[in-house]
DNA sequence: ATGTAC
């Protein structure tokens, strides 16, 4: 009953570069196993890599005919999306003196694992056919209640300046108030991964250990199919859970943006690279072909970048979804202390509402390094910086 | 990242 492309080892692995210097030696080998799958065409690793399970964050894999569950990511469609408002950025700084800004972000979007509204939001997403897996079937009153929230671990919304610097986004040249944030397709994209996952390596039995994490489902199949179809929700529905959460907290101070850039970073994509057709996975990666808009989060407190690609053919037109990890969320929660991050926070003069210790700037890497390390990919066309920021507080419980 | 249960 196994219809799936068995594994067979390769003369040669599919060609690979990587972006960045002295990347985790961990990641880059994760990166290597996969150009080792008879599937692979072609790897790319991006300078914010760290370890994952099955292609590393910052992986991104181009393969024949077949998607890897795992290469897309637990967090499928996981996502930014950046709205500018034509406002002086005084009035964020006067009206954040009577709480305006910061009322508005605690009352319309909801942080933490499970989190959800009672007072469920609207959205078209919620007229598509969730029929197309049993997953997305037996969750969708969840997705539902989900909608327009933020979750938890590295999600957060906030409010900053943005500097624009290139009159081809449509606006004049200037300083913004922007708001962004960071989300995606929350439990119910974790159990249409999960559920995926687990009927790929069902499907590769005969997979070495190193490889078992990165089993695939032939597109043809069934179960690709089901998947491909139910990823392809899940894109639809985080970016519906962005355009809730943006919506509200925009309606609630009265405001209308004048732009709007957005971006999946964990998802996959049919496109064609050297005259092929291939399944690009984007594990932790920003699509960058030429011209393309994305946004480039840093930390907290330093500056995320809009970028537009540069169409690079070796990157699989790709670039970096963050700075990158540089200590595990275990490390930072041993080695680090509030008071430090407290300090860095007042110095940048950023207002943190609620995060875990595992999220202060210490844990990343320097951004300004990471573009650097990645010019040839995107160019930067405007850079904002946090001024209120929220986050899934410690413990990660939902607030109400 | 999620939120249940080798």
């Amino acid at each position: 009953m196994n219809n799936e492309t068995q594994f067979v080892p390769r003369e040669a692995p599919a060609p690979c570069r990587q972006w960045g210097e002295d990347l985790d030696e961990m990641s880059v080998q994760q990166m290597k196993n996969a150009c080792d799958l008879p599937v692979s065409v072609r790897g790319a690793l991006m300078p914010d890599a760290h370890v994952g399970y099955g292609l590393p964050i910052g992986g991104v894999l181009a393969t024949e005919n077949a998607v890897i569950p795992y290469a897309v990511g637990v967090d499928i469609a996981c996502r930014m999306k950046l709205s500018v408002f034509d406002i002086p950025v005084k009035r964020l700084l006067r009206d954040e003196g009577k709480g305006r800004f910061t009322e508005a972000i605690q009352k319309e979007t909801k942080f933490g694992v499970g989190a959800f509204f009672r007072e469920k939001r609207e959205h078209y997403v919620l007229d598509r056919d969730w029929s197309v897996s049993p997953v997305t079937q037996e969750c969708k009153d969840k997705a539902w209640k989900q909608l327009g929230t933020s979750g938890s671990g590295n999600h957060f919304v906030e409010f900053g300046e943005i500097e624009i610097r290139d009159a081809s986004l449509g606006v004049e040249p200037g300083t913004y108030v922007a708001l962004m944030s960071h989300s995606g397709s929350r439990g119910t994209g974790a159990n249409v991964a999960s559920h995926y996952c687990k009927l790929a390596r069902a499907a590769h039995p005969e997979l070495p250990k190193e490889l078992q994490h990165l089993s695939w489902l032939d597109l043809d199949s069934e179960a690709g199919q089901e998947y491909w179809a139910a990823m392809e929700l899940m894109g639809e529905y985080a970016a519906a859970n962005h355009a809730c959460i943006h919506k509200h907290i925009a309606e609630n101070l009265g405001l209308e943006p004048v732009l709007d850039i957005e971006n999946h970073h964990n998802f996959a994509w049919k496109e064609t690279h050297d005259g092929q057709e291939v399944i690009v996975h984007r594990k932790g990666a920003t699509p960058a072909g030429k011209g393309v808009l994305g946004v480039i989060p840093g930390s907290m407190a330093s500056p995320a970048y809009v970028v537009r690609g540069k169409g690079s053919v070796q990157s699989l037109h790709s670039a970096s979804h963050g700075a990158g990890r540089v200590m595990s969320r275990k490390k930072a929660q041993s080695k680090l202390k509030w008071k430090d991050a407290q300090r860095l926070l007042k110095d940048r003069g950023v207002n943190l509402l609620s995060a875990g210790l595992d999220e202060v700037p210490f844990v990343y890497k320097d951004i300004d390094q990471v573009m650097a390390a990645q010019s040839d990919l995107v160019e930067s066309v405007a850079r904002f910086f946090p001024r209120l920021v929220k986050m899934a507080p410690a413990g990660e419980r939902p607030e109400d």
